[in-house]
DNA sequence: GCCGTTTTCGGCCCGACTGTTTTCAGTCG
């Protein structure tokens, strides 16, 4: 028994009232359960078990015995009667954008409907369309939401990923069969999302090193099972290819299952121009009078290094100029996770995060870090329980309680992530924004503006001289919903023009702004921020999908604010105010 | 279903937007 299983059970018990129409109350109870079991510090598991739920907060009588019984026998008895009145295909439909609790369970209700292929059905023959509270309008959404979906089916964000390949890795590394191993293709890239891992091994009994991995306890489904290259398919439904090759050819193989493709067939036709032919395996002579081959070939630099180039970290490996830049000697050396001195953008208990503020100082410690910026939400944001001026106010005050306790060891920084409202005003006048240490200003409504209107919007909080930077620029969440309506170019050159950063918020469900678009901020002078838009102290850790977008970005430590130490990052914090 | 206290039950995060309605329900953030 896990804490995410705890959680799981709570959520979907929350999911099913719901479907039931309950008491929204009890339904909130359920999900704030979750919520709680997933962000307690200890062992929460073993504390069900024992039955020593008392006084943690959000868990009364009713969870606590249910947790109980939950983590004692490995099930509950409630749940699995509430699941029973619902198929379990069901629980697909809350996944199509536009359909809520309430339609589906009048789908499931009055049109029978178990699953997407039924929705489908209903929708496509007028029968949907025809039912009380749904109208045309509300089909074509659903059918609308049912597509992007497909679109993005079998594609997985970094996070879900990264957790995959710690798995599988560290199998295979466990293996005496295996004597190197990494992960290629696009995860090694730092890409957003994949579709796929690529695995890449060297051994001398591929066989049983083959045998292992399609027996591994992690894999669901053998797809395809061979002497160099076996597919298998995970519980979460992520394929996982595994290559094996012999040492000597793993170098040109890193290089080649590494991609990218664009990237490859310029370094190909780079190989022939030298004289050599290459392929995942060897680089050979080509043709008659072909180049004799180098012998001095172990790593993967080495193969870069024979062609006569610098090396090339994977993730610029795009086919965006990289080869030019390392035969120049002009590549830049790029910003890595353990240039980090600090962050900005996080969140606390005071809105919607669920750790107190001294815990993500805690946390920001522990991970080496000189300095955290707070930037809860600003009062419109409801949903997000966003602070009023007073309660922000107060908090400015409680981080300066906590900084005089520190006495400079440590610092935290007094911001806001404030609402940009329609017009691109902000949710906060600027004498209360002149209190803050800094300013993250955001869009969390009002989506549906015309590019026009929405870039005049953000560039008119840009010009805001409290605007320390701009969070999350296009409001994409990876998978789920697609970036708005926004002339990024022209916010680039707003923020250029104003002295205002940009974010790159870390969340692997963000990673906003895109890395394609940083070097076009680079050249125009536009700093970047590398923030984890954390809501709990493990939301911290994003910060390495962040530093690996940046790095896509071709971002160097320059580039990036939260690399200046304590004493300079004050300095550049005020720069735009004390511009005016 | 939880919390806090008024110690036995009432309050629990709010507003915009959309589409279906004709005064509001559902979804989303």
């Amino acid at each position: 028994m896990t804490r995410e299983t705890l959680a799981e059970v709570l959520e979907k018990i929350a999911q099913l009232l719901e479907l039931k129409g309950e008491n929204p109350f009890k339904i909130r109870a359920y999900r704030t359960g979750a919520e709680v079991v997933m962000a307690h510090a200890g062992d929460i598991v073993g504390l069900a078990r024992e039955g020593q739920l008392e006084g943690i907060k959000g868990i009364g009588e009713a969870l606590r015995d249910k947790l109980h019984e939950l983590a004692t026998t490995g099930q509950l008895g409630f749940y699995e009667k509430l699941r029973a009145e619902f198929p379990d295909t069901l629980f697909e439909l809350f996944e199509v954008s536009g359909l809520g609790p309430k339609k589906i369970a009048a789908l499931h209700r009055e049109l029978g409907v178990k699953s997407l292929t039924d929705l489908k059905r209903v929708c496509e023959d007028g029968t949907a369309a025809a039912l009380s509270g749904f109208g045309e309008k509300t089909v074509a959404k659903i059918l609308e939401g049912m597509a992007f979906n497909e679109a993005h089916a079998g594609i997985f964000r970094a996070d879900a990923a990264a957790e995959a390949v710690e798995e599988v890795l560290e199998f295979l590394r466990g293996l005496e069969e295996t004597s190197r191993v990494e992960v290629a293709g696009s995860f090694r890239r730092g890409k957003e999302t994949v579709h796929d891992l690529d695995f890449l091994a060297a051994s001398r009994k591929p066989g049983a090193l083959m045998e292992a991995f399609v027996t591994a306890p992690f894999v669901t489904q053998v797809i395809v099972r061979g002497e160099t290259k076996s597919s298998i398919r995970l519980a979460n439904g992520l394929q996982c290819d595994l290559r094996v090759v012999t040492n000597a050819e793993f170098p040109y193989a890193l290089v080649y299952f590494t991609g990218s493709k664009e990237h490859n067939i310029q370094l190909r036709s780079r190989a022939l121009k030298m004289g050599w032919t290459l392929n995942e395996y060897v680089l050979s002579p080509h043709g008659e009078k072909g180049t004799p081959v180098p012998e001095d070939v172990h790593e993967e630099r080495d193969v870069h290094r024979v062609l006569g180039l610098d090396f090339m970290a994977p993730e610029i490996r795009e086919g965006m100029g990289e080869i030019e830049a390392a035969e120049a000697g002009t590549l830049p050396e790029l910003v890595a996770v353990e240039n980090l001195r600090g962050t900005f953008h996080n969140h606390t208990t005071a809105s919607d995060g669920v750790d107190t503020l001294a815990a993500m100082a805690e946390a920001a410690m522990e991970l080496g870090l000189q300095y955290l910026g707070i930037a809860d939400h600003s009062k419109s944001s409801f949903q997000a329980n966003g602070l009023d001026e007073a309660r922000l106010r107060a908090q400015i005050a409680e981080i300066a309680a906590m900084n005089r306790e520190w006495d400079g060891s440590f610092r935290l920084f007094a911001g806001s992530e404030v609402d940009i409202l329609k017009d691109g005003s902000l949710d906060f006048g600027d004498d209360l924004l002149g209190e803050l240490d800094y300013v993250v200003a955001s869009v969390h409504s009002v989506f549906n503006l015309a590019e026009a209107e929405m870039t005049k919007r953000i560039i008119r909080a840009v010009e805001n001289p409290h605007v320390t930077m701009l969070g999350h620029l296009t409001g994409r969440l990876l998978l789920k919903r697609d970036a708005y309506a926004v002339d990024v170019p022209a916010v680039i050159e707003a923020c250029a023009a104003t002295g205002t950063m940009i974010e790159l918020n870390a969340s692997p469900w963000r990673l906003d702004m895109d890395w394609r678009w940083w070097r076009l901020a680079k050249e125009k002078g536009v700093l970047c921020s590398i923030n984890p838009d954390a809501h709990s102290t493990g939301g911290l850790q994003d910060l390495w999908f962040g530093v690996r977008a940046a790095r896509k970005g071709w971002l160097t430590r320059a580039d990036v604010i939260n690399c200046l130490p304590l004493e300079k990052v004050t300095a550049v914090l005020g720069r735009k105010r004390g511009r005016r």
